[in-house]
DNA sequence: CTGAAAGCGCTTACAG
DNA sequence: CTGAAAGCGCTTACAG
């Protein structure tokens, strides 16, 4: 069997309560006590087991998790994946709360994260908006030792401890590319359809795309990107007048959300004759099956129970002191076409 | 807080012992006393908490993976991640021993599972070799009662209880549309590059590929599929001397292992002033370096990991009798290209 | 600075 | 058919 603290204790002929406190690195230990510990530790080559500890403890992790009350598909998934997360919180521990805030709304999330701090919660998640008055809410909890983790959307100079998220610019790269090769050497113009600048990830997709675009695909033209607000009606009016005004376009990057409308857009093109290729965000049942019937092209996703789960787990790490492997936390950039849905 | 096994048995005015037999469904209660603790359980919203009660349980799952003898990297990358598992299994109580077998050997894979099986262990893994003494040896494993698990590569009609891998018929035909639009409006021949047609995730990426090329690009011809036996050597010469016989040849699909090879006759092709569109599969060191510097197109891409923590976890509920499901078990085919590399 | 004892939520012989 | 008690590997007051 495995060594379990007991033996550690018989061997460095100590009780169980210096045991864990050299493991715990509490203090109150004299040094040679420690030293025959660790050795202990080392020679029998003890691991912990963190299931026990946290039974033990009976610690629990009041966590907050606050988002925005947006319609759409990625939106309610991640909503749902935070309430699994919630409901899977009797074995991990955790306590999880979620705190409701407009869409793109600055200053109401600053606010709840004013709030949301008074109930010193051992951490807080939160969907980034890029404003002064976040930075300042977030730079407060900091001061308060409160640890936080941007989720989906980035903040930067903020002082969060971690960005639980894909990176948006390799995203808006790699739509460039899957929409440029896909188009192949034809001329003509791309429509980019946006949520909101206001958020730092759709910022950094386009920006990501235009990159991409004009140093590998100087046969096609950006058009000025629009605003839909994640919105499928706006999305849908948008798209159907930029279709309308300009016979050029060719290929559409929508980086936001609001696929329905953009899918309603591409449905009415295909009935006048005009197939556009299209790159959109985020799996749902409508881009999935934009996908299967051709509407769509390619659909870059990121996997909202992946993220929900990091954001936990470092927040946990960080609430416990411990380190976050960082590597093991990056979220991928996932790229489904028709034949590989999952 | 929460209720435990303690609140039932008050609720349901049993003892602790009973209450874990309804919980466990152990034989031995009065339909009656059942019926008082299912309403207390259900009444009170009790969850059990699996880690207290393994820690309890005190069980350990004895596991045993074959894995094939393959210098590649990909199977380097699934022994990694089987190891790995290893480690953690202080904590999931699991304890995995890996036996070794040359690869692609039907003969010598069966022989390893009935060795395997005469230690009575609480499950068995295995990347199968599509042959039929391997199927007789898994019926065999069945009929004593050992869960079996297939990795990476299935094998139908043998009563295992599950594969952990990804859908290689939907891997191939993703290939297939990827190659075929990055390509475009050419006509031209395309090369295909398998290990060894005796496993079944080789044979059915091929049956996917040509079954999508075929449906979509007429103006793409596949040329016979060269068995490189997941060896670079072998793959560099036979894809050399493919490009030397055949000049129409402008694409390149690579469905096993062999990178190496592969990279190291792109090369020289390009050396020759020759671009081939090039899918390959399996993220390694090489592929990577391939996307970046534009000799591979596209990678597709199974997580060794996921499939093994994945084989892990149904092998540990078919051991507790308990319910797998299925669709959170099932493993993506990502996509790689150079701009979304992890 | 150190230790004895109780307890986290469950399971398991053992006894009746 | 049912229950009292001990124990899984850890942590935590409390006492000294």
């Amino acid at each position: 069997m495995r060594p379990t603290v007991h033996d550690i204790a018989i061997k460095a002929g100590v009780s169980l309560a210096t045991v864990d406190r050299v493991m715990n690195g509490r203090p109150g230990v004299r040094e040679k006590t420690k030293a025959k510990v660790e050795e202990a530790i080392r020679s029998l080559g003890y691991v912990r087991d963190v299931a026990a500890a946290n039974l033990a403890k009976g610690r629990v992790y009041p966590f907050t998790f606050i988002l925005p009350l947006n319609d759409n598909a990625f939106m309610a998934a991640l909503r749902a994946s935070v309430e699994q997360a919630g409901e899977r919180g009797r074995i991990e521990r955790t306590e999880i709360s979620i705190i409701d805030v407009p869409a793109f709304d600055g200053d109401a999330l600053a606010k709840a994260l004013i709030a949301a701090g008074e109930e010193e919660p051992a951490g807080i998640a939160l969907v980034a908006v890029d404003a002064d008055p976040v930075r300042a809410a977030v730079g407060a909890l900091k001061k308060k030792g409160i640890p936080v983790v941007t989720l989906v959307s980035d903040l930067e100079d903020s002082g969060r401890d971690h960005y639980a998220g894909v990176d948006n610019q390799a995203a808006g790269r790699t739509a460039a590319t899957l929409l440029g090769r896909f188009i192949g050497p034809r001329a003509g113009s791309i429509a980019i359809l946006v949520g909101s600048l206001s958020v730092r990830d759709h910022q950094n997709r386009l920006s990501g795309f235009s990159e991409g675009m004009a140093l590998d695909f100087p046969n096609l033209q950006l058009t000025a990107p629009m605003e839909g607000r994640d919105d499928a009606a706006v999305a849908e009016r948008l798209v159907e007048e930029a279709l309308a005004r300009d016979p050029d376009i060719i290929g559409i990057y929508s980086l936001g959300a609001g696929n329905r409308g953009l899918i309603a857009a591409l449905e009415k093109a295909r009935g006048n004759g005009r197939e556009i290729v299209t790159i959109a965000h985020e799996l749902s049942e409508h881009s999935r099956a934009a996908l299967e019937n051709g509407l769509f092209d390619a659909v870059l996703n990121q996997d909202a129970g992946h993220e929900v789960r990091s954001a936990i787990r470092v927040l946990k790490a960080e609430a416990d002191g411990v380190p976050v492997i960082a590597a093991q936390e990056r979220i991928r950039i996932d790229i489904f076409i028709k034949d590989n849905l999952p």
